[in-house]
DNA sequence: GACTCGCTCTGCAACGATGCAGACATCGTG
DNA sequence: CACGATGTCTGCATCGTTGCAGAGCGAGTC
């Protein structure tokens, strides 16, 4: 059986299409009898709004979409959260989908029959797509941009001071007298730019410092997940000269080294001290409990949802935003111990 | 400036709309001449398909919607990934919302007015819904239940033997020659079916092994999140007789029950083992590493989707399905030592 | 009593796409 | 040469809703 319609609602209580419309949205005044008359056959026949055909007449959904690399990454899970919430806040519902760091998957989303046509904007946290491949897509939907990847002013962006977390958290390092400092998630490649900016913080702390940079030292990953980071800990710790503390770009990175590290029969934080970044809840139930820097998911959230609603109903494009977020470091057991 | 449509190619290519969309979708023969032409107008324009009015017209979207508490638990995070991958399988797109585990957002999606009409189907993990609630829904959407909860033949439905599970996690306690084993996150109301069943495995094992239950070492938790696991843990553990062994109805209040017990200074599994349920990936890494019952999330993903395909395409409603997902005994150093 | 006013209510057109039936031109066949 | 068959292309109606303009009607005013 089909859904009824606003005809088949109309026919049954003897009106206009229209006047059933108006006692549904409550646009024009309706007389007693008719309303009561029309709510009657919007029960018995169970009328729900075909919203597809409401948007299409409005053009517009009511939906935001969510794309990150990957949901069960910690980090974009606690993200999504925020973003849902701040959504709604804001009247519209966010719906997320993943893109399983499928740099085609990704590419899809620009191609002409994207299922992004059906929603009113986009919070995009990309990979390994360039401002370039984004700009000539050939969707129009308003987009936000996560993360410093790709950032080169065209689009409105929010992200936190890659640069500066990753300084602070190796000065963290630094202030506990620790001298050889490892620095595990490098992607010294296109792609790899939020990663990149990290490493730059890494080099300013130890400059600041008057530390050596040992490239020896700093460990690329392809990916930001545990088991890179167990095998990058585990490695860095046969050197020659082993470091004293490792920073890790991420939260799963840092949590895979401390397991690695203790596998391998290390203490943490007395032999390697180990800290992160992404402050995910994870890391303050781990043994030791994770140090990290903590990003304000909540203004990540906040404000990528204002500048897309921004972009969405303030008509004429305004300016590209760039907003940061604040971050905060968060020390713990893995480098001040217990 | 708005998005071209293909009123705007047809002009512009000067043919009829008609044979432009014939020549976007493939559908009727068209000539090489023109053909080129609408193409070149195609591009010109940047033409993309109008989503919203196409699925008006064709009554589908191709999307399906799921629905979990909390995306940030990660057993949902990791089973959402499975599910988006198995309905990408079937051709539909699979976009993901939260409740938050809220009573009155999880109504919302059966209002006149839910989101959810602009779905094909629903894959819904309830919390606190009842079955009748479902039942009386005005929405029309086909629907498949994730996990024990509210299944009562009304609807199509895929989990895991919850008792079994349980029954098996105990057994394996009880296989270690643990006598005194202890049960958290046991939920005796009418939203816990789940929580229930597992409780009910619990004490199957223990009377098949001939040891005594004792209501002392069963622990409500309201939650399946790590702070209430390292709570019930730490005041298990303060008993006059404490357990030896720990049985958490999910892997995040295992994993916080590792960390309170560690705190509290208790050796894992020495002193206490541990284990829970989801084989989430969080539970390999952690130190000691987690014995776990690992649901074939893939099997739970797949059957889901399957169900709900068969519901939508199926016309004439089948019966509902009930499919029972495996699950397998993963021991770790949680239980086992290293 | 004619007129305006204001309140209800209605019908038509439109959002942008596709299904369908048929128009038209071209071709092959007897 | 007439005919039907084939291959391209088009126009109209339609999906279910809402915007708009106006019809109909009773009440109030002079």
């Amino acid at each position: 059986m089909r859904e009824a319609t606003l005809r088949d609602v109309a026919t049954r209580a003897g009106v206009s299409i229209r006047t059933v419309s108006n006692v549904v949205n409550g646009y024009a005044p309706v007389s007693d009898s008719l309303r009561a008359k029309v709510e009657t056959a919007l029960t018995e026949l169970d009328y729900r709004p075909n919203l597809i055909a409401r948007n299409l007449k409005q053009g517009r959904s009511g939906m935001l979409c969510l794309v990150v690399p990957e949901l069960d990454v910690p980090y974009f899970a606690e993200l999504a959260r925020a973003v849902i919430a701040a959504g709604r806040k804001h009247g519209y519902a966010v719906m997320v989908d993943q893109t399983d760091a499928d740099p085609v998957r990704e590419r899809e989303l620009l191609t002409r029959n994207s299922r992004l046509t059906l929603f009113d904007g986009l919070i995009l946290s990309p990979l390994t797509l360039s401002a370039q491949e984004l700009r000539e897509r050939g969707n129009k939907t308003p987009v936000v941009l996560l993360g410093e990847h790709i950032f080169d002013g065209s689009f409105s962006h929010v992200a936190i001071d890659n640069v500066a977390a990753a300084r602070e958290a190796t000065e963290h390092l630094i202030g506990l007298g620790r001298t050889r400092i490892a620095a595990v998630g490098d992607q010294p490649y296109r792609t790899g730019e939020t990663a990149q900016l990290r490493t730059a913080g890494y080099r300013q702390a130890l400059e600041r410092a008057g530390l050596p940079y040992d490239p020896a030292l700093v460990r690329p990953t392809e990916r930001f997940h545990r088991r890179l980071g167990a095998t990058a800990a585990t490695a860095l710790m046969a050197l020659d000269s082993p470091p004293d503390a490792i920073f890790c770009y991420n939260d799963l990175l840092a949590l895979g080294a401390l397991r690695g590290l203790l596998t391998a029969g290390f203490r943490v934080p007395d032999d390697v001290a180990v800290i992160g970044i992404d402050g995910i809840e994870e890391g303050e139930f781990a043994t030791p409990s994770l140090s990290t820097i903590v990003p304000d998911k909540q203004a990540i959230a906040t404000l990528a949802v204002e500048s897309l609603v921004a972009l969405i109903e303030g008509g004429a494009a305004p300016a590209p935003a760039e907003a940061r977020a604040a971050h905060t470091l968060l020390p713990r057991e893995s480098t001040v111990g217990r």
